[in-house]
DNA sequence: CGTCTATTTGAATGTACTCAAAAGCGGTGG
DNA sequence: CCACCGCTTTTGAGTACATTCAAATAGACG
């Protein structure tokens, strides 16, 4: 159950075996079924997640009802509404199961009271948001920079096991992408 | 010199005199000339600046030479490359002087000293980078979800003394579009 | 099996880009 | 202080990339 996310923190600072039981005695686990929302906008985010098992993704809804995919995540990832989870204010985003998926969660007492016992842990969460924001910039640049066929031939390469998971169509909103023309790159593509 | 700054860093955590007094013993100020470069693409970034009078921006080059502005920096705004400097690795950024400018750093050494001796600035850090990421988050959603004429619109809105200090070449390169297209849309709004 | 959603295909359209040339502007040196 | 040079901005024509809308096909799920 907690292997994984041990491993996982351990890449970021080692921690003593008593700083470990009180994490996993933290967490706690919650599943959800393929479809189901973790967070809806309007709702204020109460967890950061750890996913042992699954795939969600974030997304936003511009007024017409258009969604932009921000994150798909996966085993090994956390997933959040940082800013709405730390300001307690409402959030933007929808967090939604795309698999039956297990994970393990903090909520803000349950965080506190771990960066409490085990200030390290601050070090771990600072370093995950940099790693995401780090993400982002690449993201942005490539959306700026390169052609919609571009971004699909790196996200295979980069991706491929999230490509295989998810929809064409999330993977066009996530691209930047009407589904579509990202149909009509992978018509063009198959010819070569 | 540190009034600006110690305002800044109280946003997110009271500190104490003390706790201040070392902070502002370890900044190293510097100024720079308009023009003049922080960082450039293949150095490893060695400083997180804050900006107490200039402008600076931070962007990248791609293959064919092509520049993509991810940051415009102003007086109360930090700067930096956060992977390349936590990490030490090589940068892909360019971080540039816009104006003449003067910053106060913390290099890899300062920024452990301070953490140790106030590790409550840990928490400014970790505050700071999410601001940076859910800044990031906007700036996706709104280059995939709205046209340029749209992000112009609401850069203007948001960041009107920017739009005052920075050539229309480099915003056009912040909004994702080129010089000419900027200035077609423009045109058309001072018609209306 | 039938229904609902996802994907493909095509035609028409729109948004933004490229290239080229002219006009504007700022800084520098005489 | 003015003239010149280089860079930025504007304007226009032609083009490319991506969208919209519509309809057909394929897949998934109860």
């Amino acid at each position: 159950m907690f292997e994984q996310i041990n491993k996982n923190v351990t890449r970021y600072h080692t921690f003593s075996k008593k700083e470990l039981d009180l994490f996993n005695k933290l967490l706690k686990p919650v599943k959800y079924e393929k479809k189901a929302f973790l967070l809806q906008a309007g709702e204020v985010c109460n967890f950061e997640a750890f996913i042992n098992k699954g795939c969600v993704m974030t997304y936003l809804l511009n007024e017409e009802g258009k969604e932009t995919v921000l994150y798909f995540s996966i085993e090994d990832w956390w997933v959040s509404d940082l800013s709405s989870f730390n300001e307690q204010r409402k959030s933007d985003f929808y967090i939604q199961s795309l698999e039956d998926s297990e994970v393990l969660t903090l909520n803000p007492q349950t965080k506190e009271e771990l960066l409490f016992h085990a200030p390290s842990f601050e070090r771990v969460f600072r370093l995950m948001v940099q790693k995401n924001l780090s993400v982002m910039q690449n993201r942005l640049h490539s959306i700026i920079a390169k052609t919609a066929e571009q971004r699909y031939t790196d996200f295979i390469k980069r991706y491929p096991s999230i490509m295989q998971r998810v929809s064409q169509r999330h993977i066009a909103s996530y691209l930047g992408v009407t589904p579509e023309f990202l149909s009509k790159i992978r018509a063009k593509q198959s010819k070569l």
